[in-house]
DNA sequence: TGAACGTTGTTATTTTATAACATATCAATT
DNA sequence: AATTGATATGTTATAAAATAACAACGTTCA
C-alpha cells in the first residue's frame, strides 16, 4: 500500500488524520525494521521476518501486486567482492526484482 | 539529478520547456540503457556502459552524492536460486547500495 | 509550579510525476 | 499539391508523494 492508502484507510474511523502522521508511523516502522519501503513503487509492506535480515530481497509481481521477501544473505560474498574495489562502504542494501509471481507468469 | 534539477538547467536556454518534456526524454533515455534511474532517490543518472548490463549494481553515497555503476553479473546465479522456490520470473533488477564512498568514508 | 524536552497535531507547501488534449511534423497515397 | 494518418512534441492542468514549519499537548523532574 501507499502512505495515501493507508491514510484513506485509517481516515475512515480517524477522519482528522493528515498525512504526516503516516508518514511520521511509516518511519518510525521501517526503521525498527517491521515495514519496508518499495522504493520502486513508492509503497510500504509490512515485514513479518524475526529475523534482523541481513540483506531483503523483495519480488514484486507487475500483474498481481504480490510482494514476497526473500533473504538475500548469500548474496553478500559476491556483492561485496564487487565493490571492493571501490572501497565503497555499505550502508544500506535495496534490492528489488520486478517481474511475474508464479500465478501470473503461469 | 532530479528531473526537475535537469528541468531547471534546460529552462536557461528554453525557458519554455515543461516537465512533461524531461520527463519523456528520461523514459526514452532509460528504455535504451542511456541512463538509470536511482529508484531511492528519485534521481537519473547518466549510464556509459557500452554492454547490455545483465545487472546493475549502483553505489550511492549518501555523503557526496557520488554514485557509480558496477556489473552485477556475478550475483544472477545466487539470486536465481533464492527465489528459485517462489517461481517468480524476474523481469527487471533494482540493485541500489547506499552507504559512503572511499572519499566520504575515510 | 514551571522550565525543558519530546511527541503529536495542523496547516501549508514543496517535490515528483502524469493525464489529457492541442499542435506540429512528416511520410505515404491519391 | 492536397489528404490522410501515424508519430512526436508542446501545453495546460492536475494528481500523487513527501515534508517543512509551527502550534499544542503532555510528561518529567528540579
Amino acid at each position: 500500500m501507499t502512505a495515501y492508502q493507508i491514510l484513506g484507510k485509517l481516515q475512515k474511523d480517524e477522519p482528522d488524520i493528515a498525512p504526516p502522521t503516516v508518514y511520521r508511523a511509516l518511519t518510525a516502522l521501517t526503521d525498527q525494521g517491521r515495514a519496508h519501503k518499495l522504493e520502486s513503487l513508492k509503497a510500504f509492506v509490512p515485514c513479518r521476518c524475526a529475523h534482523e535480515q541481513s540483506l531483503p530481497v523483495l519480488t514484486i509481481c507487475e500483474d498481481c501486486g504480490l510482494v514476497e521477501e526473500h533473504d538475500g544473505g548469500s548474496l553478500l560474498p559476491k556483492l561485496t567482492s564487487l565493490i571492493a574495489a571501490s572501497e565503497f562502504v555499505t550502508k544500506r542494501h535495496i534490492v528489488e526484482l520486478h517481474g511475474a509471481c508464479s500465478n501470473c507468469a503461469a
